[in-house]
DNA sequence: AAGTGGTCTAGACCACCCC
DNA sequence: GGGTGGTCTAGACCACTTT
């Protein structure tokens, strides 16, 4: 598959990258010992470190001294989850309530999905819409898009089998996994469903964050509009 | 100097790091050969691979197969500049204006301050305030903390040497190098000053980003609150 | 004690730049 | 042709984790 003239740490990284897209080496598992990668690849300790190296810096593998290599889970927990004021000043979360409000396959699709998605102009997309909460306070609605072909078996799903969060569901139900994503944040007004649905005057600040996630094999997988209630939201990013 | 325990090549990446922050090897100069280095400090090549290795990926060294390595000189497009997350509506970024409208030494210093910069309680620092615009327009007024002792030559440099960017202006009059940030972003409303300077009515909504920045050490090394136009604001960010 | 990744060595040959 | 960094090897020993 990669090309022969490339340097033997490439070939080997641009493999062990096609494994983890693949799914043959699952997020949270651990890649075969460096010294098992050099035999089987015919290559030496150091080359197969040198790969697993390119690939660590890019973030797909995680090493752990004594223990071995380990596909990266992206915890979103981490980084998508942090947003509002409600849980506790430091580390602890609390997931919040998740109330699907719409669910169904829809078709023709908006242009800017179709475009961010990179689907064909006949395909058909599943939408969405989802009210989150803590205890009786919503604070944020979701407008969510995804393939419909990838992920035919979220609209046949129980909303308790889908659970609170949906990146899991999707592993869980679909196999697919999101890798990373994309992020833009505004402030806006509140329209008249938001103001509905939020609890807050029509015209008031929000802030609207749209979302493009990606899966290992780097093709996007999911696109989500949200907005949120401006006065509790908190937004928290390591810049690197 | 260093550490007896830690490895070679960390030892290493210190001491070149050494000659270079005491401006003994000058930017865009080649620095000596990976040959000599490993001699003259008597260490393997490959253990002086890796030392710049991680020099390289910091920023501080740049790699010319056939010529040498060299320093590298402060460059404003890459190194800094992808702080700058606010863009402009066609998403392409331009480098806006500034304006410093206050800068001087202070004390006492906020005791958020003080902790977010880890300072101790008896410490100066410089408090910088500055106005950002496009052409005419302000869109960001920020207040920016920074240690006395080591940013000291920023109160007696003229305007124009201190440019359009901050950062760099560290890294050539301060040889202050900021390698990664955090930021946590919210939504407020304007005050007197924000309604003053940036041109909005008092209670508007405005964005509030704090930023904590930090050197290649890892220590905190400037604190930033800025607030920003709400009409106009976008963000970006990537998550894994 | 066995197995993993982390450091380090000493050498080989290659690709590229410049004289 | 001589010097530079880039790739690759084969082995040694260390630090850490698990059994």
């Amino acid at each position: 598959m990669s090309d022969e003239r490339l340097p033997r740490y490439q070939r080997l990284r641009d493999a062990i990258a096609e494994r983890i897209a693949e799914n043959a080496w699952r997020a949270g598992e651990a890649i075969p010992t460096e010294a098992e990668l050099a035999k089987t690849h015919k290559v030496a300790v150091g080359t197969v470190r040198k790969a697993i190296d390119v690939l660590v810096a890019d973030g797909l593998l995680e090493r752990q001294q004594g223990r071995g290599t380990f596909v990266r889970r992206p915890s979103f927990q981490n980084s998508l989850f942090r947003f509002f004021r409600h849980q506790g000043r430091s580390g602890e979360q609390q997931i919040p309530e998740s109330r699907i409000l719409e669910r169904k396959s829809q078709h023709p699709i908006p242009g800017h999905v179709i475009e961010a998605l990179k689907l064909p102009k006949s395909a058909k997309a599943i939408r969405l819409s989802r009210l989150r909460l803590f205890g009786d306070a919503p604070f944020l609605l979701e407008e969510i898009w995804l393939p419909h072909a990838r992920f035919a078996r979220l609209l046949n799903a129980s909303e308790a089998e889908i659970g609170p969060l949906l990146y899991p569901a999707y592993e869980r139900l679909c196999g697919e996994i999101i890798a990373r994503a994309e992020e833009v944040l505004m402030v806006d007004t509140a329209g008249e469903r938001d103001s509905r649905l939020l609890g807050v005057a029509e015209q008031a600040p929000i802030v609207r964050i749209e979302r493009l996630a990606f899966g290992f094999d780097n093709k996007p997988v999911e696109w989500r509009r949200s907005h949120g209630l401006a006065t509790t939201f908190r937004y928290q990013v390591e810049i690197r």
